[in-house]
DNA sequence: AGTACCACCTGACGGC
DNA sequence: TGCCGTCAGGTGGTAC
């Protein structure tokens, strides 16, 4: 389930192996994950090109090329990359493989076809067109509190949702509430300024958190709810057993103790 | 400006 | 065995 953390480390991995190198060959092998081009002329805006840089904004990932240009990967629900050297087939559910010329691969593989593939010219054209919020680690403190302050939906919703901020998903915003003791379907107007303060700081600890357990592996904190996704697991914090709801369809999970409404 | 519901897609799992 | 419903969950469209 990409969400932020996950896409920090795709992007370190994308950094680690595929810079500076030619692209001799790209096969561009799915249609309609494609925004706005074909399969031909994504490949054909590749070939010959290197990636020379990253930048991840929210759940998407802009690679930077030269000659100038930008390959957008959005990964879904089920994306991943996968550089390799090649003996034989590709993997499983490849939807895009490119060719490097010191004789390397770099496949995107997202196996629900969920994801999604863009040429972008301007990355921040690009991110506004599509309504994205800033950055959940690079949005400033006023910005968040006066953002998601003046919602009137539920809280759960309203960070979900990448207007606010981009690149929580449904995993990070439980936790995310979990720590910071709001009920899930509270809306921010019951809140006070500080405890929106307080959820601001939280984030951005529990997003570093996951940023380092994604990128270098590790565990998370054992007071952590992310890894007790069940109905009926234990709190870490007091024992009681989580509950679970569906907001916006999703489904959420929170302690109805230490979450009081 | 909200929410509900549906769709996209694939695979795992439980019930019968 | 296999068929069926449900779930996982990011995103976008539509109806209310």
């Amino acid at each position: 389930m990409p969400e932020l953390p996950d896409l920090e480390g795709f992007r370190t991995y994308l950094a680690a192996t595929s810079l500076h190198r030619e692209i001799v060959a790209a096969d561009v092998r799915t249609r309609w994950m494609l925004e706005g081009i074909s399969p031909k002329r994504l490949q054909r805006e590749l070939t010959g090109r290197s990636f020379e840089s990253t930048h991840r904004h929210g759940k998407w990932l802009f690679v930077g090329t030269r000659p100038p240009g930008n390959l957008a990967l959005h990964f879904g629900m089920t994306g991943h990359l996968e550089y390799y050297k090649p003996n034989g087939g590709a993997p499983e559910h490849t939807r895009m493989l490119l060719d490097f010329d010191n004789g390397y691969r770099l496949a995107y593989v997202c196996q629900r076809k969920l994801g999604h593939l863009a040429w972008v010219e301007d990355v921040e054209r690009f991110c506004e067109e599509k309504n994205l919020g800033p950055d959940a680690m690079r949005v400033e403190r006023k910005r968040f509190v006066e953002d998601l302050g003046g919602r009137r939906g539920r809280i759960k919703a309203a960070l979900m949702g990448q207007h606010v901020v981009a690149g929580l998903g449904n995993v990070w915003v439980d936790e995310a509430l979990f720590q910071t003791g709001i009920h899930p379907l509270a809306t921010p107007k019951q809140l006070d300024r500080q405890t929106l303060e307080r959820l601001y700081r939280v984030m951005r600890r529990v997003l570093r958190v996951a940023i380092r357990e994604a990128v270098h592996g590790g565990r998370y904190p054992s007071g952590y709810i992310r890894g007790r996704r069940g109905e009926g697991e234990p709190c870490p914090r007091c024992d009681q057993p989580l509950e679970r709801i569906k907001i916006n369809q999703r489904s959420t999970y929170f302690c109805p103790q230490c979450q009081p409404e």
